[in-house]
RNA sequence: GGUCGCGUAGCUCAGCUGGAUAGAGCAUCUGCCUUCUAAGCAGACGGUCACAGGUUCGAAUCCUGUCGCGAUCACCA
């Protein structure tokens, strides 16, 4: 039985006993560092059952507690709170039992329990990996670790986005400009070179638009739009662009300001309303571009050779992105193969009507009930949409991995909407792991200029990233001098620990659903609530279990603790309760918040207790374990959040 | 407009299923390296928890409304 367990029973004893009452529950909870004590015993809610004033309640409580339960060393009672000193022996005997368990707090999971899939990454092949996909790379990893560490078989997984019209633009532009280019003959990484490619069709198209969109005036161009833009639409972005206008100091009473400004913003409309439209049926390479997707989905051999050569550029490329990182797969599902998957499913689901056809044969499912719109699933012409091929894949992956019992999507929360239909409409079909689909919505990553635009050139491409921040760590490191007789190598090695532990850490720190603000000048920071001030603590643990070069395994239980031992030894209580928190919650954000916690706790340690200095042997030794815990939990609960420690730095 | 999320110190964030005087880091200011790594420690300054109601012995936390920011509402993915 665990001390809360003790003590709520005791509480209960104490109050049928002394009133004749009974209660359900106790509140307990850690004392506050103002008031002495270790737990805190609630009295408010007992009033309910309890007559009487909260401070001779909890005066009676105490008495009785102190008497009977050995942990309970003393005890005060402020207003309704009961604080409870816990003896020295209690947190003694608890530390004797994890000191060498090196496997504290983490559950293993059981061979015939449910497995857990957690899909993360998500990538467009056109494009190479940006701060977004590292902020969703670093959650779906380190989720997928600690429902691990929580006792759960775990598969990791990811749906590559390697079809459609975003693909055939890059490979149009390599076929039309590149010249036969290669990741060889460039030396660049083949998401870089594929990625160059798609942005030179990006602005060959924009040439193409302009000069199709801007000899017209503007009443040519409503006569364009007819059929494809309603006036109504027209008018509502008219009247939303006018008050920022306005709110910027135009005087739109002056007729020749105010025909300019309504010029100006009926193109703006105009040139987002009509892209779409130009694209599908003017533009020259938009038609190029079309047809090669009908070729590609035709089987043309040509074609797909391009496709399938591109694709793997890529490939390689985010590999050694992924490497860099630090994340890994254990599989990988491509769109090409998913996107015919479902409509099986569409038929089944048709006849026991969980799906309903539409006069023009398009198949919809109809969520009005659940308070939802209908949703399509499979177009008039009988083709798949992005949901048809996501309850394909879902359906597939349990098909693959039989001991799926749930699943976790990393995807921004942009797309929250979808994934509510997604898990609505698999579980009208009748599965029963449908139950358990959770959707890790994160917020975006935003620049202080707002969201990164590619055509600004604002991207933070990841590579990049994570170079910058390897060479800030180096450059900080070698300010402190701290690494002099090192190898390079071995340098390297550290800067690289220390620069994307910084970057994971800063960005694992933050609630998933809240957005983050990233400012790429302030970058991220090397000391406070951070990553190296983590790995530092461990760094100086080790040098401090270096030069305990003697015995030190024999178990301490008889000394009087010093008040930040004891502030540790609770800390370290805590993790187990992390872990699991975290797994339920899907928030890596709580175990970085209990790694600070406890470093914070350790350096507070470090610099007010003399470890080596201490005055008795059993201190010491016991000052040495101790450090020897919290540095191993501190690797613990880092490799969770995929965070490497240093063994100096 | 409908739906969802967010709003806590100048800035970036904690605050668990309601509990004591709302906590950290950065920034600003004070101290502490001839003793175990100062990427650290000890301290000061800094708050109408967006606003208004409600529930409760007790609300940053739960409910309702308002405001602000963001996302989303495709036979795109």
């Amino acid at each position: 039985m665990s001390l809360q367990q003790t003590i709520s029973e005791n509480v209960k004893t104490a109050i049928k006993r002394l009133y004749d009452a009974n209660l359900e529950s106790i509140e307990l909870q850690a004392t506050r560092k103002e008031f002495e004590g270790d737990i805190t015993v609630v009295i408010f809610p007992m009033l309910r059952v309890v007559k009487g004033n909260p401070v001779q309640i909890g005066e009676a409580v105490g008495k009785y507690l102190v008497e009977n339960v050995a942990e309970i060393d003393d005890f005060n009672v402020v207003k309704g709170f009961l604080n409870l000193v816990i003896s020295d022996i209690y947190y003694l005997n608890f530390f004797k039992e994890i000191k060498d368990n090196k496997q504290y707090g983490i559950v293993t999971p059981s061979e015939d329990g449910k497995a857990v899939m957690v899909e993360y990454a998500s990538p467009n092949t056109n494009k190479p990996l940006h701060l977004g996909h590292v902020r969703n790379v670093l959650l779906g990893y380190a989720v997928a670790e600690i429902i691990k560490a929580s006792g759960k078989k775990v598969y990791k997984t990811q749906i590559i986005n390697d079809r459609g019209i975003h693909i055939c633009k890059s490979m149009l532009a390599w076929q039309r400009f590149g010249n036969g280019q290669t990741p060889e003959s460039t030396s660049l990484k083949g998401d870089k070179l594929v990625g160059n490619y798609y942005v030179r069709f990006e602005n060959e198209f924009q040439k193409e638009y302009g000069e199709w969109l801007d000899p017209i005036t503007t009443s040519d161009l409503y006569g364009k739009a007819e059929g494809i833009v309603k006036s109504e639409e027209v008018q509502l972005f008219l009247s939303e662009e006018l008050k920022s206008y306005i709110n910027d100091g135009y005087d739109l009473s002056d007729e020749d300001i105010k025909n300019k400004v309504h010029d100006k913003i009926i193109r703006k409309f105009f040139k987002i309303a009509l892209k779409n439209h130009f694209f599908n049926n003017i533009s020259v390479l938009g038609a190029q571009a079309q047809e090669m997707l009908r070729k590609w989905e035709a089987g043309d051999k040509e074609v797909v050779e391009l496709w399938k050569m591109m694709n793997e550029w890529v490939y390689d490329g985010f590999e050694q992105t992924y490497k860099a990182i630090g994340v890994d797969f254990d599989s990988y599902y491509y769109e090409s193969n998913t996107y015919l998957l479902g409509k099986d499913t569409i038929e089944e689901g048709l006849t026991n009507g969980v799906f309903f056809k539409k006069e023009d044969g398009s198949v919809w499912c109809d969520l009005t009930a659940e308070g939802l719109d209908e949703k399509i699933v499979l177009r008039s012409d009988g083709t798949s949409v992005y949901m048809t091929q996501d309850i394909g894949t879902a359906i597939q992956r349990v098909k693959d991995n039989p001991d799926i019992g749930g699943m976790i999507y990393t995807v921004g929360n942009e797309q929250d909407y979808h994934f509510k239909v997604l898990f609505l409409i698999l579980k009208k079909l009748g599965y029963d792991w449908a139950k358990n689909l959770h959707h890790l919505s994160y917020g975006m990553v935003d620049l202080p200029s707002g969201k990164m635009k590619s055509r600004e050139g604002t991207v933070v491409d990841a590579d990049d990233l994570i170079i910058e921040m390897i060479e800030t760590a180096g450059e900080i490191s070698k300010e402190l001098g701290k690494l002099d007789g090192y190898t390079e190598d071995e340098k390297t090695d550290i800067y690289a620990t220390i620069g994307l532990g910084a970057l994971k850490y800063f960005i694992l720190k933050v609630d998933p659903k809240k957005r983050i603000l990233f400012n790429p000048k302030e970058s991220v920071d090397f000391q406070g609530n951070t990553g190296p001030f983590i790995q530092y603590a461990y760094a100086r643990i080790q040098a401090i279990l270096r030069k305990a070069d003697f015995d030190s395994s024999m178990p301490v239980t008889d000394i009087v603790l010093h008040e930040k031992e004891k502030q540790l030894i609770k800390q370290l209580e805590l993790y187990p309760e992390i872990i699991q928190n975290a797994a339920n919650e899907l928030s890596p954000a709580l175990v970085a918040n209990y790694i600070y916690d406890l470093v914070k706790a350790y350096n507070s340690f470090f610099q007010n207790v003399s470890i080596f200095g201490a005055d008795t042997e059993k201190k010491k030794l016991f000052r040495v374990q101790l450090s020897s815990s919290v540095g191993s939990t501190i690797k613990s609960a880092c490799n969770l959040l995929g965070i490497n420690v240093p063994e100096r730095m």
